[in-house]
DNA sequence: GATAATGTGTACCAAGTAGTACACACTACA
DNA sequence: TGTAGTGTGTACTACTTGGTACACATTATC
């Protein structure tokens, strides 16, 4: 399973590679903590990494660690520990950003971010 | 594990059982569809059951189905799909209201329920 | 032309999740 | 007083997650 996060993570890796030879397949597993054989089953689609490895990915590829979580299909432990402090606040809120345009998001965003709430 | 949702889900069955004998442990077991042990040992905090058993616990008992989630330590799956949808954008925004009083959060999520966005 | 480094195939595994199945003891009540 | 219903203890299990360990064949280097 995971096809997606596997093609990507081959593709930044072959990018990284093309200036820097530390990002061969076993030296980059070897820096993010796990067995040669297991990052390249994962790279082929194969497994799915943990959270953790996801995160270190992320740092040694230098990619989004959000957007890397979401393509192997989870989401970060700390966003759902803070879903779950308010539950329906949370609940009501994304299931209503949830069916809206992506400008609208995008609005809300800013406007939480700047704004004076 | 998980004392919280057992603690509270046995408190809740009881106080209907008050009106209507048919919320037994074992007559609720049976319609939520899992054997009688199991249900006992939920509410008493040795299991913590699936999405869906829960789902079905928060219809039969009237109450929010993220928050008997959330007592559990989970987050809705629909939840988890949204995020994933964009997870930078949902990441920031869950981040930045994590951190924000009761209240600002009360008012984004009647912004944007009410506001033309 | 040996040596080193690379990616991959196969086999295995420990812990966690989400339960079932069944016997047991207690209470209710007709 | 038997029988129906209630909650619980013990044992077991199939499936999933997140990997390790090691051998192997190929490619690059000196």
């Amino acid at each position: 399973m995971n096809r997606e996060i596997g093609t990507y993570l081959r593709e930044r890796r072959e990018a990284r590679r093309a200036t820097d030879p530390s990002y061969s397949l076993r030296q980059l597993a070897a820096r993010i903590g796990v067995e040669p054989s297991y990052l390249s089953k994962v790279e082929r689609g194969l497994e799915t990494p943990s959270e953790e490895k996801i995160s270190r990915l992320a740092a040694e590829l230098d990619v989004d660690g959000d957007v890397l979580l979401a393509l192997a299909g989870k989401v970060s432990s700390d966003l759902l520990q803070a879903i779950r402090q308010r539950p329906e606040l949370f609940g009501q809120l994304i299931r209503q950003l949830a069916d809206m345009p992506e400008h609208a998001v995008l609005r809300v965003v800013r406007e939480v971010r700047d704004g004076n709430w």
